[in-house]
DNA sequence: TTGACTGTTATTGGATCCAATACCAGAAGG
DNA sequence: CCTTCTGGTATTGGATCCAATAACAGTCAA
């Protein structure tokens, strides 16, 4: 029928929700949206070229990554934590994350344990916040990457998802200048990982993120938004 | 303008995407859809009197529910799970709900102490399994009810809604040979309650999850399904 | 008989239009 | 000057139609 595909948008085109929900979560993940701030349907349609039809089914699907929230009649709008509520996310992470990364570790092979110190190695040259976020969140999500257990790694991943905002915020305060106990905590957690050695990964992971929840609920002016 | 409102359904109707969910949520939740079986917009939005839109919206509710998947030009079906996928579900559940719990008891009052005591009489009565999944589900969440933390509220919902279906399998195999232990456990937690002690509660928690956890999995049958 | 191919049918995805609801501003009254 | 009501406007919810994709069955050839 034809010899080759005219470009790749003609073979594989993503539906139209996928590419809608791609930018919104870009958007959402990178800040330019910020939480309260209410996302109106036609303003994206209209950006992407699009009708409102498949924004709606886009916003639904990033209600369930934890990105968005929708109320009947009301629209949808970025969720806005309160402290106290981040400090429970982060809970949440210090009690899954650690069953993800034991279900995981045991199938990590070779490769993955490379890309991982590669991640890190790029973390240590300080790439600045944006970027660092995106290290950060890759090293992770990678070292649970293997554990193959789609509900676990969903709610992980939304966890995360829910927190990014907060995380970036901590981290415009406080620069590169905790970045050294960063670096430390991720070695450690890598050498456990290389050992094999799963009781000590999850024990340095688990105090990974009681550390950084410490310190982010250090700041309760991060929780602080002007009225609109 | 009105003297008195002509009925309900007047004054407060429900969106048509609630009540589409709603409905459907009830027919997976009572096993009327069996996982994996596929869920075909027109039929729902035929049986429903609305159109195949807000049956697309409900389903994705759904889908943040843990209760349908949704796949792009492949339709939603009810998802399908393995033996280790429940049981890590069942781990999840383990780690989190003392969590709920404690950020719950704290505010539980008189009232709400007063139902739980009374849910579980009647589920000592031994209702039937329809009845006991649906007293056993009340009893938990609402004990969990004054944690008042959205996100952890509606994950742990979640992991409830995802092991339902293999929940009622267990309980139509085991029948009511093994309530006793389930009420034993349920009391002592009620207990703990009482007292305000949360160590104790937690405990309690945990081992009743793990121990049904454990039960559960030595029953292989229950995840084996006829192919469609 | 079995395999691949092709045309048909069933089902989902997307766009436009209309209706219902919520938000907002301005006017009237206290 | 503040409160409350009312009308207009912006935005969302829902229905119908059309297009695209995928499942299926029947046919042809090896």
């Amino acid at each position: 029928m034809v010899g080759s595909p005219a470009n790749l948008d003609e073979v594989c085109r993503p539906a139209t929700i996928e590419r809608v929900a791609a930018y919104l979560r870009e958007a959402i993940l990178a800040g330019h949206i910020q939480p309260g701030e209410r996302i109106r349907q036609e303003d994206i349609a209209d950006r992407l070229g699009a009708s409102r039809l498949p924004v709606r089914e886009a916003l639904r699907m990033l209600e369930a990554e934890g990105l968005t929230q929708l109320e009947t009649n009301k629209g949808a709008r970025v969720p806005l934590l309160e402290g106290r509520e981040v400090d429970l996310l982060y809970q949440m992470r210090e009690r899954l994350e650690p069953l993800a990364l034991t279900e995981s570790m045991a199938r990590l092979g070779e490769a993955e344990l490379f890309s991982l110190g590669e991640l890190q190695a790029r973390i240590e040259k300080w790439p600045g916040v944006a970027e660092f976020l995106n290290l950060d969140r890759e090293f992770h999500l990678l070292s649970y990457s293997r554990c193959e257990m789609e509900p676990l790694f969903t709610t992980v991943t939304r966890l995360w998802n829910s927190t990014q905002y907060y995380r970036r915020a901590y981290m415009v305060l406080a620069g590169a200048g905790r970045l050294w106990i960063v670096n430390s905590e991720h070695n450690l957690l890598l050498d456990a990982l290389h050992r094999g050695d799963a009781t000590d990964a999850c024990l340095c992971l688990r105090g990974h993120i009681r550390r950084t929840r410490v310190e982010l609920l250090r700041h309760p002016e991060i929780f602080q938004f002007d009225e609109p």
